[in-house]
DNA sequence: GATCACATGGCAATCGTTTGCCAAAAGTTG
DNA sequence: CAACTTTTGGCAAACGATTGCCATGTGATC
């Protein structure tokens, strides 16, 4: 009978049985030799071992995880993968990922809890876990979505579930220190988006900071934190007189700048202006920005790890990892104008 | 015989089993139902989704792929992860990817070919194909790969591969006839990495068009692409005594902008400055920087689509895909100083 | 030299789907 | 109403690995 000749198409791939036929070994043998080296003999194994090199064999981790139960993958899902913000976690949770050999998977949600929600659930049986980056699922979906899969936060909490968090509680006594020691008595704090759960944390920081040093603040926006927003809120800033501003982010903060600069007010002359992220641009924009620095990359690689810890051993510690924050004081701020 | 209780763990995700026998169903019945409507009756149809939402049933892209051969995955691989000039073209890739209903894996190859190589390896088997940005890996390493999967490049050519370009051509006259309009009669070009593909066309093309016009110009470097290379490369014009300095990129102009500025020479008084990327940041550093934009967007988006036609029919028209590019006029470029 | 343990390799079931093929049921036609 | 087509659902065989269990062969021990 006449072989089918498949016309010219991509050669088949060689599988675990065509590199068992050809080294004259059971399948078996060979996904041992690959998998459990102590279970096959030595120099049967570097056979078996040659022979895949030489088919260009390459186990196929589909096939592995059906099986297994597990796939080597993890998804993280970030709002928005063009924010340079982001960039860290993304970063940090790729080496951390290619560290221990894992794949992964980027989802953007959109800043859209339904996409966010839907991408969870039709990735959730092929990855071993999720992390979840400023998510905006409510707390209620967090938790379905956990009794699925594993699951660690970055900068976000919600009950029961492992996070990774940045330390605003200290971040923002640095921000209002640093000013008051500028001579500023008050200041106003230009609010981003109201379901950013950081958000919320850097207010609430910024308040109880304020508060203690009884200066005086109020709260702006909320802005859609994008350079366009920063008119907007630059605007809002001069209208109230304040002499210092404090953005929800850098992108907001680059975009007050702007609008300041337009409007030929002098920063830090007539209003400082501080940002959160030391996003990347923030050191070199015009004047460079004075922000609280996260270690996102950090984030991003501890978020990974915890995942990994969670879903091999399946030891749920919901613990939240606090990560210390760091004011970077740059050319933005300065004394406050008198009068 | 007692059934084996599980131990408070995760639940068991429901299978396609398990929906089949609550529907009443065979199996087969249920996967019709989701993927061939026509297949199936309406009134069953619409049984086993409602049992299948039910059962909170999501069908396992892991299983499906090892049976059909489709993973409906496609990887991206860049260079960088971190490097704001892939962002867009992440985004496009991602974006292509959800409209298509495809799960988008991201790989950062630092860099580094033997790295890209694997990667390949590694994910080959799990993924409809490959997105590869800025490929470092040599042409005979890319039709191997091309060999199995079906392979689309961002930024580099290689023959008989299909592939997505910006219009350096184009773009290259278009920087040199901006800066001979200033009355430049030479310039410098800061050469980034020797092995990038993209920063041969830039050089190739300047000197095409500068040839054209009879202007004279040299190459310096190569330069590390990072803000931290800019010194070098701005002292290097410095000595020179150039009057204008096309940089390989924004990040190393930038770079440039920066210590030009902290030696005091004026831009563009002194020196006009040109990038290439149009990356993020560039138009609020200062001076706000002149640079040649390419569609990043676009291109990651249109890759991605080239990338499905070619894995789903298997026409593979290896062609390339030029995408155009715009010059972006900004404040680090002006008359050439005289003397 | 008999006994035993251990190292090693193979067999076969399994993971959750898809899909080719067949059979039953339903509808159509003359 | 017989013969035929079409619709619809089920059976069972893949897909490519992993892994529990068993069989064999080898060397160690007494």
């Amino acid at each position: 009978m006449a072989q089918v000749t498949p016309p010219p198409g991509r050669p088949r791939r060689s599988t675990i049985n065509d590199v068992a036929r050809e080294a004259g070994v059971a399948a078996s043998t060979v996904s041992r030799a690959f998998t459990n080296p102590d279970r096959v003999n030595q120099v049967t194994r570097a056979h078996v071992l040659e022979v895949a090199e030489r088919l260009g064999y390459a186990p196929s981790p589909t096939a592995r995880a059906l099986e297994s139960g597990r796939s080597d993958t993890v998804a993280l899902l970030v709002p928005d993968i063009t924010n340079p913000y982001f960039s860290g976690t993304i970063k940090g949770a790729e080496r951390a990922a290619a560290a221990a050999g894992v794949t992964l998977v980027l989802g953007d949600t959109q800043e859209h809890p339904p996409t966010e929600e839907k991408l969870v659930r039709r990735l959730g049986p092929a990855v071993d876990g999720f992390v979840l980056a400023a998510s905006r699922m409510p707390d209620e979906a967090l938790r379905r979505a956990a009794e699925l899969n594993p699951v660690v936060l970055v900068n976000r909490a919600s009950p029961g579930l492992a996070c990774v968090v940045a330390d605003f509680d200290t971040g923002t006594r640095q921000i209002v220190d640093h000013l008051a020691s500028f001579g500023h008595t008050s200041f106003v704090f230009a609010g981003g988006p109201p379901e950013s759960w950081s958000g919320s944390r850097r207010w609430v920081g910024l308040q109880a900071a304020a508060h203690e040093r009884g200066m005086d603040v109020q709260r702006h926006g909320p802005y859609v934190p994008m350079l366009s927003s920063g008119a907007a809120a630059a605007d809002a800033v001069l209208g109230a007189g304040a002499t210092a501003v404090v953005c929800h982010n850098d992108m907001l903060a680059i975009g007050v700048l702007r609008r300041l600069g337009e409007r030929g007010v002098a920063v830090p002359g007539d209003v400082s202006v501080v940002g959160f992220d030391d996003m990347f641009g923030s050191d070199f924009c015009t004047p460079p920005l004075t922000t609280l620095a996260e270690r996102t990359e950090d984030a991003g690689a501890r978020a990974v790890d915890t995942l990994l810890l969670q879903a091999r051993q399946r030891s749920a510690e919901p613990g939240a990892l606090v990560l210390p924050t760091q004011l970077r004081v740059r050319g933005s701020t300065g004394p406050a104008r008198v009068g």
